[in-house]
RNA sequence: GCCUUGGUGGUGGAAUUGGUAGACACGCGGGACUUAAAAUCCCGUGGGCAGUAAUGCCUGUGCGGGUUCAAGUCCCGCCCGAGGUACCA
């Protein structure tokens, strides 16, 4: 019997396809399909077995479609850019190009081992000026670009200034970071640099003073989605809240049209409602409340102007720039201390502290719509970043305000019929409206409107819809990212001519900030324009180069365009993306703002770059433990280990199996070891198990390259997909292994004869081997559509247990079966594909087409006997549903004898059982 | 708190979307081959009861109700887990 020598095949046909190029796609005149894996950061750690998944996934789909007739383009690359290849050249001062480079040799190594069908000619890599040549030109595009809310567009900049010197800022409604008036003749007598200044205002790269993120441990800002519970998400270290220049993307523009496509994309409805939350849209209105004491305005934000009658105090944000002018002289040491301290607080401290606190300003605001006189306080709890910094407190109706009155014992007014503010606030939007003057009698919802309708009939303020989303901060004080293609002249920034584009990274020895402070690039020589003007030391973040990867692979080596018209009109956008759910409020959003933007300015012609996304879930660790009796070393079993009082130690996972342990490769794992004692049961020495994450301190990592070296490709790709749905998270356990490994041995057995030659039979094939067939194909494929791959690997065991008994050996059967196995096994495949006597490679092979007529097609015999339940003489068909019998069997009389005189009305039958006969 | 998901044997997981619950695989038990082990192959395997037996019966998808000839699946009310998110006015 020959072998099924897997190492051979594999290394055969890697060998193959690499050099013969199988998987270069090219433009022709098929339909196309683009499916994308998120690329990945090449850490030095490597790949563990879960990081595959999603590409085998992917990689199975485009094998599937390509034998269904597309041309499928299936593309990797490497996101170089980074914080890890940098914080490690602080501390080797190894230069993060060359571990960055390192590392993206070690995961290539990997990849190739798993046989995936990438098309290698298109990789691109963040890092490379080729590459980024176009993160920078789209940055200079958003610099030259602002954004029209009349058409819910971008428009060139130059628009703007056109109709600032005809009419002002009249008639403009466009995305800005501060509302702004001025006449036709205030502009045209404004300098260059007051002018750049008020652009700066409109355009969507813009630089302003912020409220950053500013992480100290790692020496820059971050972005929101960078920050989790006022930790870094990277590293874990403190966030403080900082007033810093930086630049910004103004993605909060896009933010309804981010919102509004979300419903056209086939996306999870979870990650959806993560965006949607993200995004966090909410309906609402400004209303100005007049400060007699120093004669203006200040505006609150609520998404509730019904309850305003109920508004019984106004607080401002700490940082908010009213503050100052409404305390009075008596409160000035009491706020100013308030503000002090809340300055000195981290996010994190804030996050974990909710005590109440606040100061009182010694102003009053008045109730536009009753003249109440309501005390004006500063607290915390308001947040500076959104709305307008400053709400109207609704103690009765709102949880926060209601702790904030209780505390510092402010009135607090019921607005609602029969509700019970005595314990807390009532915040539902339900009830009658009481005590609210015109309001009075309305429901909820009603008075909302009423509300708004009135405010604005009056002049008090207007409706306005507020979004959580807040635009991108896109500076970051580092070294290892793209460099801005930004330069200074009279301290106002300037973009570089688009034709010097790239403007490469420089060289640097040391990657600590510059002993001025400025960032690394402060330390580059010669940072400066051919004029002598100072360049950007900013770099840009992780993101930026990650938002359009998926164009650049249309056409890799342009080098005149991010992507040519003819190659963008052809593959359009993603149809299939593939990765992790982590990206959820960051890669995803900011790729559909970069994408959405892109499509503005014409560049590409889908709004949306990634049609159908699915998450692929991570892969856990399953670690194992022994058992170590306190004070000794001697271990003992899992199950006895209740007996004695025990530590559990971590043992290293590849030394064990199905949880019984390898005592002599245990003895040699550590010198402490070596001498170990072990108490058994059954003669073994059985671990304790738990799932934890995939890390080395666990011991619990599974290298790709192990399992490939014992088991194969083809097994490892079969078995991470028969793990469980694609989707979900599940730990990885080694031991299920051996069941897809020994199908396809079993699936190889059939194409040898028992002398071990290579036997396939033209003879025709029975009817029950057609079935068999048949049935897999349609299982296969609909399988594959749905994403259902380990439901497919079980498809495919069925298959060959139901063939081998059958020693089915015929061609008619064993080809196509090879072609449908391809996409999960594509060695073992390609192997006896050309065994088979096929020249070219078998991904140029059609999926073939199963006979609904041969399935469907079922014969009965009619009831032996009938009491309760009834046996059919013979068996029946393999699938029919409850219709098709029904039909089959109310068509032919001979049914309504057994329901003794009553005509059966519906006889439901299921997998030749009757269930059960109404009559 | 809110949103999104899940809850099925010893384990990973199936179930044509309302139709024999536990496919397929691991593990376990038994057997064949072998001097022996590995590999391979065959049989059994949710729980319980009855029978010499083929087999039959009861019970069973987190808990409690409901709709239906029929519920893991649909409806109402709970419990638990996972993920996201939050002084967002």
């Amino acid at each position: 019997m020959m072998e099924y020598n897997f190492r051979k095949i594999e290394q055969k046909w890697q060998k193959y396809w690499a050099e013969n190029k199988i998987y270069k796609v090219e433009i022709n005149d098929k339909p196309k399909f683009y499916v994308l894996d998120m690329f990945p950061y090449p850490s030095g750690a490597g790949l563990h077995v879960g990081h595959p998944l999603g590409y085998i996934a992917s990689d199975i789909f485009s094998r599937y479609k390509r034998l269904c007739g597309f041309n499928v383009l299936h593309p990797m690359g490497y996101d170089a850019y980074g914080l890890p290849a940098e914080q490690y050249a602080i501390q080797t001062g190894q230069h993060p190009a060359v571990t960055t480079e390192t590392n993206i040799k070690r995961y290539r190594e990997q990849l190739d081992k798993i046989g995936f069908s990438f098309d290698w000619d298109r990789e691109v890599r963040t890092c490379d000026p080729k590459y980024y040549k176009w993160t920078q030109w789209a940055f200079i595009q958003m610099f030259n670009s602002y954004y029209c809310n009349k058409y819910q567009q971008a428009r060139p900049i130059s628009e703007l200034i056109e109709a600032f010197a005809l009419h002002g800022t009249c008639g403009i409604d466009a995305a800005c970071s501060k509302p702004l008036q001025f006449t036709a003749e205030e502009w045209n007598l404004k300098g260059e640099i007051q002018r750049q200044e008020i652009l700066l205002n409109y355009r969507m790269a813009y630089l302003a003073d912020t409220v950053v993120n500013w992480c100290a441990a790692l020496g820059t800002v971050l972005a929101n989605d960078e920050v989790s519970e006022g930790l870094s998400i990277r590293g874990g270290y403190p966030v403080e809240q900082k007033i810093m220049k930086q630049w910004c993307l103004r993605v909060s523009a896009y933010a309804q049209r981010l919102l509004n496509d979300l419903d056209k994309l086939d996306w999870s409805e979870s990650l959806k409602e993560t965006q949607r939350n993200w995004i966090g849209r909410s309906e609402g209105a400004e209303i100005k409340f007049h400060i007699e004491s120093i004669n203006t305005d200040l505006t609150v934000f609520t998404t509730r102007a019904d309850t305003i009658f109920g508004a019984t105090f106004m607080a401002l944000a700490p940082e908010n720039e009213h503050a100052d002018k409404l305390t009075t002289e008596q409160q000035k040491q009491e706020v100013s201390q308030y503000i002090e301290r809340t300055k000195r607080r981290t996010e994190r401290e804030r996050i974990a502290d909710r005590s109440v606190t606040g100061a009182f300003t010694g102003s009053y605001a008045t109730n536009p719509v009753n003249g109440e006189k309501i005390p004006i306080w500063i607290s915390d709890y308001v947040l500076a970043g959104y709305g307008t910094g400053i709400i109207m407190a609704v103690p009765a109706h709102d949880s926060r305000d209601y702790a904030f009155a209780k505390h510092f014992n402010l009135p607090v007014i019921p607005l609602i019929e029969g509700c019970d503010v005595s314990a807390e606030s009532f915040d539902a939007k339900e009830g009658i409206m009481i005590n609210s003057g015109f309001l009075n009698g309305l429901t909820v919802t009603q008075a909302i409107e009423a509300a708004k309708q009135y405010i604005e009939n009056n002049n008090l303020g207007k409706r306005k819809v507020n979004c959580r989303l807040r635009d991108a901060i896109f500076s970051r004080q580092r070294y290892w990212g793209e460099p801005f293609p930004v330069y200074y002249r009279q301290g106002m920034p300037y973009t570089i001519d688009e034709h010097k584009l790239p403007l490469e990274l420089p060289d640097i020895d040391i990657f600590l900030p510059a002993e001025t402070g400025e960032p690394p690039l402060g330390r580059a020589k010669n940072w400066q324009t051919d004029e002598g003007c100072p360049l950007e030391l900013n770099t840009m973040p992780g993101f930026a180069g990650s938002s359009a990867y998926y164009l650049r692979y249309m056409d890799p080596h342009n080098d005149k365009e991010l992507v040519s018209a003819e190659a963008n009109k052809y593959w359009r956008n993603v149809d299939l993306y593939v990765g992790g759910t982590e990206h959820a409020t960051g890669h995803l959003i900011y790729s559909r703002y970069w994408n959405k933007f892109l499509f503005d300015l014409g560049v590409t012609v889908e709004d949306e770059p990634f049609k159908k996304l699915i998450n692929q879930g991570m892969i856990q660790g399953r670690s194992n433990f022994a058992y170590r009796i306190k004070g000794t070393n001697k271990f003992v079993s899992a199950g006895l280990k209740n007996q004695y009082d025990t530590t559990a130690i971590h043992v290293d996972v590849n030394i064990v199996k199905n949880d019984v342990l390898d005592i002599e490769k245990f003895k040699n794992w550590m010198p402490d070891f070596n001498n170990a004692q072990f108490i058994l049961e059954d003669g073994k020495y059985i671990c304790g198990y738990a799932v934890e994450k995939m890390s080395k301190s666990m011991y619990n990592v599974v290298n790709p390259d192990v399992i490939v070296e014992s088991f194969g490709a083809d097994t490892l790709r079969m078995y991470e997909m028969f793990l469980g749905p694609v989707e979900q998270s599940k730990p990885w356990d080694t031991n299920g292994i051996d069941g897809v490994h020994r199908f396809l041995r079993r699936f190889w057995s059939l194409f040898f004869d028992s002398d071990g030659n290579f036997n396939v039979s033209d003879e025709k094939a029975s009817r029950q081997e057609l079935k068999c067939l048949h049935k897999t194909i349609k299982k296969i494929q609909t399988d594959i559509e749905n994403f259902s791959f380990n439901t497919s690997v079980s498809a495919f065991m069925i298959c060959v247990n139901e063939l081998m008994p059958l020693k089915c050996n015929k061609r008619e059967i064993l080809e196509p079966l090879t072609v449908i196995l391809s996409p999960f096994a594509p060695h073992i495949a390609e192997e006896i594909w050309h065994l088979l006597g096929n020249q070219s490679s078998i991904c140029n092979a059609a999926f073939p087409a199963y006979s609904e007529e041969l399935l469907a097609e079922h014969t009965f015999e009619y009831p032996v006997s009938f009491n309760g339940k009834v046996r059919f003489k013979k068996e029946l068909p393999l699938t029919f549903n409850a219709k098709q019998i029904e039909e089959a069997t109310l068509a032919d009389p001979a049914t309504q004898k057994w329901t003794e005189g009553k005509t059966p009305r519906k006889i439901i039958v299921v997998t030749g059982k009757i269930i059960n006969i109404v009559t």
